[in-house]
DNA sequence: ATTATCTTTTAGGTATACCAAAATTAATAA
DNA sequence: TTATTAATTTTGGTATACCTAAAAGATAAT
């Protein structure tokens, strides 16, 4: 199995079983990768026998312990180039991602610690997803949706979980860039729509939008 | 065919041509891309199809226009890349290349003009190749390797192509630092070892070591 | 010019990564 | 529980990028 393959299997597997850890199905995988449920079983066969991911058949997959860790390094590769394509290069929220993900396979741990030190070894992309240190550590944290808010909480920007270059415009239009305070005025009962201040500004957010912004308590 | 394939194929070419501008065989190509002569044949017998080379069998391949200018593109790439790894994020010049090898096929013109940019768009790379423009325009150079110099030349010492602290120290011990001037006294026959007069003394190279210097025709 | 040698091509074959359509298995609703 | 629906797997097939071994073509040497 070509080494681009198996990267991106894991890597998708990681982002679709990271949130609450579950068994990740075919379909999912199929619709993340762009590819037929077909080609997914034939897919976690390989991925098996090299023992990167735990697969019982009509039933889900889950990664290896040497799984997870490939797919750290892949997921710590990406967001490193993301952040230093935003931060050193001059390019938007919304370009990175894409750029990124060719990035993404460069497999040359000297260059991937040296852009991170140039950085300051962040532990959060600018989407505010954790970006695992170089042993794969993640920084764990104590974020929560926007959604889960507080009415008269104080809040801080810290990522996003919609990375569509339609909803990064959205937000930056409105100033709602990372590390910006939110205080929350009100949340419409009927449709938990969300008004909420943002330098000196009032902002109304859907619940639908409020669902993919990660904010921590101040 | 996948697209590296052909920026693989065109590179090797373009590479293999560029000094007499003649026809490149197979058997170096085999060589130059560690594959098979057979494998050879059908891949060029597939870049003609897509008009990148005109190929005729038994005979040889050249590029076609629209082969040169990805040629050209993919070189830009490998070479702005090699010069940002070794200024920019201090690599060695003995590591940038296997890491340029992955990089230059990123495509994104963006990205390769910024790092360009923060460069200063350089002409040359410290090797003395010429990087193309964004255009695929190449500044014709007259640099050579001090080993292909002539007696009683007059050249003014461009950069080296080993940087070992060995070398470098060898190198200022004999003041022949960037910009030096230097007149060929004598290239011993039966060794090549060369005689030069740098800073109105004389000085004695190897020939060895004469292939890590380079030099303009002033 | 004819053989010997070297290069290139053809023929036949492998592994990867995908596919659509049919068959199977699992989940849900009546 | 059985029928219906949905998900998954199997089957058979495609295209790419390689390969080896044998055949054909070009080059050089006597």
């Amino acid at each position: 199995m070509r080494q681009e393959t198996v990267e991106n299997y894991l890597k998708t597997i990681y982002n679709l079983s990271s949130n609450n850890s579950t068994v990740v199905v075919n379909q999912q995988l199929a619709n993340k990768l762009e590819i037929s449920p077909a080609s997914v079983t034939e897919g976690l066969r390989k991925l098996h026998e090299l023992k990167y991911v735990v697969y019982e058949k009509s039933y889900g997959t889950r990664l290896t312990s040497a799984g997870a860790k490939l797919a750290l390094s892949i997921v710590r590769r990406h967001r490193i180039w993301e952040t230093y394509l935003a931060k050193e290069l001059g390019f938007g929220w919304d370009e990175v991602h894409e750029i990124a993900e060719e990035l993404e396979h460069i497999k040359n741990d000297k260059l991937i610690n040296k852009l991170s030190a140039i950085l300051g070894n962040p532990m959060f992309d600018p989407h505010g997803d954790p970006i695992p240190d170089a042993k794969g550590k993640i920084k764990k944290s104590n974020f929560i949706k926007l959604s889960e808010a507080k009415v008269k909480g104080n809040y801080s920007l810290m990522g996003v979980t919609d990375h569509s270059a339609a909803f990064l415009k959205y937000l930056e239009k409105h100033q709602l860039i990372i590390g910006a305070n939110i205080d929350i005025k009100g949340i419409e009962e009927f449709d938990n729509t969300i008004v909420l201040i943002c330098n000196k500004k009032e902002v109304t957010i859907s619940a639908k939008a409020a669902e993919c912004i990660i904010v921590e308590t101040v």
